[in-house]
DNA sequence: ATGCATGAGCC
DNA sequence: GCTCATGCATA
């Protein structure tokens, strides 16, 4: 095959500024919790922090790195109260230093592997990318549940033990259906006690339903149904009660100490996050909900948590022409190695970096692409993710 | 709403 | 170096 070479200068970023350590911005970034209007004092951050590091193109010579990083010095610690149920659960979210823990390390992988068709296996990875795994949850198998595809979703609550259902005072009157007790009597992870963080759901519905109840299990796995229903209602509820995307993740740092950016409340409503983080997310925006609805009338103490000060590598714009070569490849070879990406890179010069980071993304959206209805066959595992370890279901048809 | 990016954990 | 979770910056 051969790179698709298109004329020099292909990659710009946006980014005009230079590389200069705004001192100023950081100490705007300090300013303490209610001094400041909360969406205001995000957004004003967010202006002043960009105006910063650029050096890009000519940064292959200069030996650069990632080092862009130079995070802010600031470190003040937790600006929100420990919050009852933050302890190691989730994440932090601690400005400055580390922003984020996973879980449990290992389970992230296991994740979202289910049933698939698994046709194919083979993996010519030689790094070891044996986890396979994560298939657009929403394709699968969408057995029980469905109770309620009704109109806008608001004829759903959820009526489990450890969050409070999301009966508004206006249109309930039609909840009922614990959505679970469809198949069994599982309750979502009640941020009730987030100390036993989520219980990896190995292979979610299915799985988990064999084996009855457990009285020590009441952990148990949203379906897929659960979490679009609940997305869904979300979203209308957030409107209605006037809030943005933006307001909503900033209210869930102050109010449980875990700070998320619109994009990703953005991305919970779309439904475009991975099964596992999905589950993880729809907790902390019910209670914000129930919340929020409690309190819609009265001044929520919604103060801003002024954090992140690392600093980014301003975003590279690829041109269209360069995407679509670099589409051409990913339908090749998804996951070309070091040399081709060397090669891609220098054919299309751009920073291997850039090339490497681009095929990261494709295959990450490729995975979360929300599938209408129906598991793609074999189309994603010919990348390489085939389980080779699966040994139980997924007989493929 | 989404593209490119960062970083942790894993192999 | 990959995946995965997440987000700044941008269209």
């Amino acid at each position: 095959m051969h790179a698709i070479t298109l004329a020099p200068g292909a990659m710009a970023t946006t980014a005009s500024n230079h590389y200069s350590i705004l001192t100023s911005s950081a100490s705007a970034v300090h300013s303490e919790q209610g001094s400041m209007q909360q969406a205001a004092a995000y957004r004003d951050t967010q202006s002043l922090l960009q105006s910063d590091y650029s050096l890009q193109g000519s940064a292959h010579s200069l030996g650069h790195a990632h080092q862009w990083i130079t995070s802010l010095s600031h470190a003040e610690g937790a600006p929100w109260p420990s919050s009852p149920l933050s302890e190691q659960d989730i994440k932090p979210a601690l400005q400055g230093d580390r922003e984020e823990l996973q879980d449990s390390p290992g389970l992230q992988q296991q994740q979202q592997q289910q049933t698939q068709p698994t046709h194919l296996l083979h993996q010519p990875a030689p790094h070891g990318g044996t986890h396979h795994d994560s298939r657009p949850w929403r394709t699968t198998t969408t057995t029980h549940l469905t109770t309620m595809t009704t109109s806008n979703g608001q004829g759903m609550v959820y009526t489990q033990p450890g969050f409070t259902n999301l009966g508004s005072a206006e249109e309930q009157g039609l909840h009922h259906h614990t959505l679970q007790d469809a198949h069994e009597d599982h309750h979502s992870p009640h941020l009730s006690d987030p100390a036993h963080q989520q219980p990896l759901h190995v292979h979610q519905q299915q799985q988990q339903q064999h084996q009855g109840h457990h009285e020590q299990s009441d952990e148990d796995t949203p379906t897929s149904d659960d979490l679009e229903q609940f997305a869904k209602q979300f979203k209308q509820r957030r409107i209605k009660l006037g809030f943005t995307q933006a307001d909503v993740g900033l209210a869930l740092g102050t109010l449980y100490g875990n700070v998320f950016s619109q994009t990703t409340i953005c991305r919970f409503e779309a439904l475009q996050l991975s099964f596992k983080n999905m589950c993880k997310l729809m907790p902390l925006l019910n209670k914000w909900l129930e919340e929020a609805d409690s309190t819609s009338g009265s001044p929520t103490s919604l103060d801003k948590i002024a954090a992140q000060g690392r600093k980014r590598k301003k975003r590279t714009s690829i041109e269209v022409a360069v995407k679509g070569a670099l589409e051409s490849h990913f339908l090749k070879c998804p996951k070309p190695g070091a040399a081709e990406i060397n090669t891609l890179a220098d054919s299309l010069q751009l920073d291997k970096e850039v090339v490497r980071v681009w095929f990261c993304n494709r295959r990450q959206k490729e995975k979360r692409m929300t599938t209408p209805c129906g598991p793609l066959p074999g189309a994603e595992d010919a990348y390489g993710d085939t389980p080779p370890h699966h040994g139980e279901h997924t007989p493929v048809p």
